[in-house]
DNA sequence: CAGTATCCTACGTGATACTG
DNA sequence: CAGTATCACGTAGGATACTG
């Protein structure tokens, strides 16, 4: 039958990875952050199928996530938009967590660094309001006030119930 | 033909999408953080068919983010291990920019809190060595000893260019 | 309860050829 | 170059029945 559309689900996380979930996407976004902008390049880079990307950059201009532009060289190219780059942690989030648990022989395979003083930027990390650093366990889940609004629901107990 | 697999991609990215990217692994891991334990609560919960829930769970036993015990209920239970609980900078910059870019009418539908105080958190955000808010454009990637030291390499320019 | 075993379908993907 | 169109195919996913 039809695959379960994650759409639906009254879910933070399902309504992110319902955009950015796909296969694909986040590699092409990775690279539209790294500075990628027209098909051709991401195509080859990539090594993806072209009916595949030209399906995810629809999708992605969609969700204005990126925009779509005649550049100066004449070409269209692909841009971040503010929303887009607000995916930024997600992504330092996944790269720091590969480098960390699938690490390359040799060591991390990239470093971000701050571009004002070219040193390396804090691992992502979970903060309390006042700046405390805090372990997976410290935090609780609770119902915000969009919780549960329209039909679907997600129960929600403890974010890490530590037995 | 068959799909194409990021696992042999030498990108700290495309290497946690080969473990946590497929469908349904993160909702389901987010479930686990939610202090959902058993089999039959994961599914009732998600909605998945068991057979997709358990190949999942296997996978993610493989992997080492799940452990698999008999708990005192005398039901095999599934918790997180470390490398598994490390996984929740990710979730929560999801659910965070989920929040943020496609909201529910009513709201945030989660708020996290510190278990001390109950004071929400901080949302994810990237920091300098020295604790400043750095935007999307302000870091750079830079090669790292890793990089590309096995055959497959991924170009590697600037992150965020910021034209 | 916690899965395993089958069957079936449709979707995601890759390859290739074609268009403006 | 930047896609669109078409086709073929494997497999992920759903449903259901079965097992310890």
């Amino acid at each position: 039958m039809k695959h379960k559309d994650f759409d639906h689900i009254n879910c933070s996380l399902a309504q992110t990875l319902s955009v950015i979930g796909e296969h694909w996407t986040l590699l092409i976004i990775r690279d539209v952050f790294m500075g990628l902008r027209r098909f051709g390049e991401l195509q080859k880079d990539l090594g993806i199928a072209k009916n595949i990307l030209s399906e995810r950059l629809k999708r992605l201009v969609a969700e204005q996530i990126l925009e779509k532009e005649k550049g100066e060289s004449g070409f269209y190219e692909y841009r971040l938009t503010e929303k887009g780059l607000a995916l930024q942690p997600i992504l330092l989030a996944c790269v720091h967590w590969g480098d960390n648990y699938r690490p390359s022989a040799n060591g991390a395979r990239v470093v971000f660094v701050d571009r004002k003083d070219y040193l390396p930027i804090q691992a992502m990390s979970v903060r309390s309001h006042d700046g405390r650093l805090l372990n997976p366990k410290d935090i609780r889940a609770k119902r915000g006030p969009g919780f549960s609004s329209d039909n679907s629901d997600t129960p929600l107990q403890s974010w890490t119930t530590a037995d």
